[in-house]
DNA sequence: TATGAATGAGTCTTCATTCAT
DNA sequence: AATGAATGAAGACTCATTCAT
């Protein structure tokens, strides 16, 4: 994770509740107009000591950037891996971007939102991994088409519209929202097969199978 | 200078080319993060000249929600105005969305991103208008139940995915994306009547319709 | 006055509007604290048009200062040109301050408050005028002493009381104020007049003296 | 840095000076013609650590309308407080604002001549401690008058006289002014006593009082 | 005469970061 | 590991003044 090294037992923990702190304070009022004066007040402590924690500004966005994705990348890549009906699969990655909103959302609303307001350098290389788990994505689709229980439609496309409906989800995903993920994304999910759906087919067994994999995504909890 | 009253010509055509700049400028890097003389630099003049035509780094950014809400909304109470198959309302109101993100792409990513910079009693004003608008989409999605053509779900997350898979657009919409707004309108609301459809239904001649409809669209372009 | 010369009718008039406007504000705000654009404002005209009555905003303070001082040292010069009893002589210039500060409290504010705004140059040219007016004061004071109607002080001393009771009316002097300047130079005259009595001395006459002699502060009304 | 809390040794000091530098600048030019970085340069420091010690501009003015106006209100609230002839507590409270004003003169400049720079709030907070202070003074007189020592005027505009006599010394005095605040009081209270007196009195043993009594101004000095 | 536009130095204040202790 | 102090650049915004029209 890229922390120096070689420090006392407290470090590590005191360093995560900072950065649990920056993520509140992001989340509310933005990267660029949250002041770290701000952030070292709420954490209780002098601007300086924070600087032994987090080294700079940016590295905190990093660190919320890794913290949103590297789970949901490790659960995804695990889900592609496994030899599973498409639609489970999908399902599967749908109730994991859903579960990963609700269980941080101010760490996905900071994800998502000040995603731009990182250096050149590690915005491609987080652009990168991003990629990765959309391609997770349209390999599973490409296959629901292969398997010919959706049609035929551009896959690119088909991706577009499965990452805009949950994606967006972060907007106004909210503690008190009276829908769970797991919910949302039957109902996602539901709405997006029927509407792809080739004029046969139907899903069977799909939330058994669902139950017994859900599993895989406890990373992302 | 004197303010905001009696100017000349070349005024306001002046001071819609540094809204502009500014649109370009907070699209890139945020309007928390760009800064004034930045602005000025790119609109060729001295800070003090800017706020001449500005009045202050908030006004640019209530200008450019308005920019964007106030067509938006124009258009929308015009299409809920009328009597028409719910079908034909609602892929009009996807149209209209899918357009205005396509026309003003950068715009309509300040609108979204940047919403939260504005002050508390900006944000408020603007978020009834919000509103407003979610609740002529909300009204299309329950007549299209009462109706009977799509099966009865919760009108709210309705309006949700509706939502969601639209606005989220903007995240991604670029002058060389391959679809039109017209194209991503038809597939989206495919996508969604398919979805939601009660068991029987199917919408006649509703791209005939939409056809005819579309100056109705033309606010927002 | 310094006015430029060759200018259309209407030009004095307009002049005199603008400075009694700043008269206003710098009583109420202060020189420094008040901007050109507010008095443009309130003058209602363009702060272009402004610079062609005033020329800079120190002429605005030096007008002031002069609007002031000339009258006073007008009539103190006239009163200190005619025989008359010193005791006359005092109440009379003592009501001449009063019936300067009550009759442009502003103007006395702004005259008394921002001097030490003037240029260094203007200061003491303003600073002469002054002194000559205290001159006036102190040569009237040492007039009463030889005259043994008062006892021997200091003179400084004694001019500096005359002053310091006299000009800080200015800090409370209001139109709504209960008393006229002529009752208040009574008072304090009696106060003073008491206060360095020689052991004897009753002045005789003095108001019906003062009644006759009033004409003189004509120039300061 | 951080604010207000826990600072070292140095801190207050520094503090003190800056403010004294403060005071030096504003008496000479003005509070509102002084600029921050003015102060800064003087101070020897960046105008950004300035900050760390006064936090506002405003906070600077504040805390000289205290250093004026706590010691002269402690000083005047015991000296009412004792049971004395009405003659030797006015003596004192003339003496008291007497040192007051010699002590500090640059203080008392900025303390008389800025007051109107306070925001709304914080001038109603010291207009009601100033008001308290005159109320002092003007209990002492209609002591006075009801102990038959002084004759009956009204005790408004008397506390007025006694006010502008003392008051506008700011103007004036300087640490080569011929005359000791302790002269001065001497003087000004036997002008007034003389000058207000009833026909009878005289008052006897006043300055062996006084010289006694002179501790309860420590404060002040 | 009067205007709107322009300027550049100025306003007060906050920024992220560094560093001696 | 922690702090308070310091910095210099940058933050948004206002200033008095000039000038072509």
């Amino acid at each position: 994770m890229g922390r120096p090294t070689g420090h006392s037992r407290g470090y590590t923990a005191k360093r995560e509740k900072i950065i649990d702190t920056a993520v509140e304070l992001f989340a509310k009022k933005g990267f660029a107009a949250t002041g770290i004066q701000e952030l070292a007040d709420r954490a209780g402590m002098a601007k300086g000591a924070l600087y032994d924690y987090i080294g700079s500004k940016e590295a905190i966005l990093i660190e919320i950037q890794r913290r949103v994705l590297e789970p949901l990348l490790t659960a995804a890549r695990s889900i592609a891996e496994i030899d599973l009906n498409p639609f489970v699969k999908i399902r599967l990655v749908s109730e994991l971007l859903l579960v990963s909103i609700f269980s941080r959302p101010e760490h996905v609303w900071v994800y998502e939102h000040d995603y731009r307001q990182l250096s050149r350098a590690r915005r491609s290389e987080f652009r990168d991994l991003r990629k990765e788990f959309e391609s997770i994505v349209e390999a599973c689709l490409i296959e629901g088409m292969r398997s010919g229980a959706l049609r035929e439609i551009d896959p690119r496309l088909a991706c577009l519209q499965f990452l805009n409906l949950h994606n967006h989800t972060y907007q106004w995903a909210r503690p008190d929202t009276p829908w769970s993920p797991e919910d949302l994304s039957k109902e996602y999910c539901s709405t997006l097969f029927h509407g792809w759906a080739a004029p046969s087919g139907e899903v069977e067994n799909l939330e058994q199978q669902v139950e017994s994999l859900r599993p895989l995504l406890v990373s992302v909890r």
